[in-house]
RNA sequence: GCCCAGGUAGCUCAGUUGGUAGAGCAGGGGACUGAAAAUCCCCGUGUCGAUGGUUCGAUUCCGUCCCUGGGCA
């Protein structure tokens, strides 16, 4: 009871999740607390889940996933896609195996919408129909953006003013969201506002410093070129995976394919990578920002950072 | 040494027929409910190289100087 109200330690926990922007060294410090404290890592990453994409997404290494069991990496195709819905249901399965089994859960990982839907559900709608989603896409293909976001205003003014009217995602599946429900998406989303945690959780970020985080950001970016990206991308290419949806939309695919394709030079390609992943790091900060139940670490090095996270936890 | 062309935002540059300036990129902030490494929204004051002069007023015109390219010797 060392602890201050409301802040459980380890035995009162269903999981404990290590979040923060990509190359803050989440994965590395997921790896050290599961160690400790004899857990297996459940990973919440939008891109591990892919084989085949390795390098690129600085997936943990054979060496690293043999350490400690790892959970949700390398669970589908890139040809596939894994839904925010898809993941809870897996992390889920995950989760209650592993403690069956009697050991501790650490989810680690930069996804944010995926942690929130992990921890706090989705709303409660039917399955996306591929039919009806592709109908809309061709209704918006020939009719343009405005038309549907025009239809969207008119069934859901308050949903159209907050997604905007060039957010096409956004407002197709607003749109798929009325179709499938009849009741407005934003009232859908109101009535639920990842407000009753499914699981008990204590979420740490690290957050190194941002001049810090961009220098490794273009460090690792260069590594991953100089060994092994683009060997990565010239085999998906062989086998006709150039464009398949995980490959053109993870950063850095689709500028080494150009350089596979002599369309872009080494530099440039690692340069616009980089650039890319500032960018998501930058996103992810305001993401886990307003993420008010992170806990953010003090320390940003690996054994600093370990240490204050057992503390926390009242296990040191 | 001489002749060109430049010196304007972190970078690349535009512009002001004289009324103290604006784009792209970089950067920053935000949103996000089954595509989320996706998708989208908002944010631009800087001794306009320095210094004299002309002028009510100069970043803009003129002189001198400094710096950077290129050319000629």
């Amino acid at each position: 009871m060392g602890e201050p109200a409301g802040l459980a330690g380890l035995d009162d926990l269903d999981f404990v999740a290590i979040v923060g922007p990509t190359a803050s060294g989440k994965s590395a410090l997921a790896i050290a607390v599961a160690e400790a404290v004899g857990a297996e890592i459940v990973s919440c990453d939008s891109q591990y889940v892919y084989r085949r994409l390795d390098v690129g997404t600085a997936k943990p290494s054979a060496g690293e996933l043999s350490r400690v069991p790892h959970h949700l990496v390398d669970v589908c195709e890139p040809t596939q896609q894994l839904s925010a819905g898809d993941y809870v249901r897996l992390a889920d399965a995950a989760i209650e195996d592993i403690r069956q089994r009697g050991r501790r859960v650490v989810v680690a990982g930069g996804t944010g919408l995926w942690l929130r839907a992990l921890v706090f559900g989705m709303i409660d709608v039917p399955e996306s129909v591929p039919a009806l989603r592709d109908e809309l896409q061709r209704e918006m293909d020939a009719q343009g953006k405005a038309a549907m976001f025009a239809r969207l205003q008119a069934i859901d003014a308050a949903a159209a003013e907050s997604i905007g009217p060039h957010n096409g995602v956004r407002i197709l599946r607003a749109l798929e969201l009325f179709r499938l429900t009849g009741t407005r998406p934003s009232e859908l989303w109101a009535r639920h506002a990842f407000r009753q945690p499914r699981w008990r959780v204590r979420i740490f970020g690290l957050n190194p410093p941002r001049e810090l985080l961009y220098g490794r950001i273009g460090e690792r970016t260069r590594r991953m070129f100089q060994s092994g990206l683009l060997e990565e991308v010239n085999a998906l290419a062989a086998d006709g995976l150039a464009e398949a949806a995980a490959v053109k939309r993870a950063i850095g695919y689709p500028q080494a394919m150009a350089v596979v394709r002599g369309e872009m030079s080494v530099e440039a390609a690692i340069e616009e990578t980089a650039k890319l992943s500032r960018h998501y790091a930058k996103r992810q900060w305001t993401w886990f920002r307003a993420e008010k139940s992170v806990e953010w670490l003090k320390s940003w090095d690996e054994a600093g950072a370990l240490s204050e996270v057992l503390t926390k936890l009242g296990t040191s």
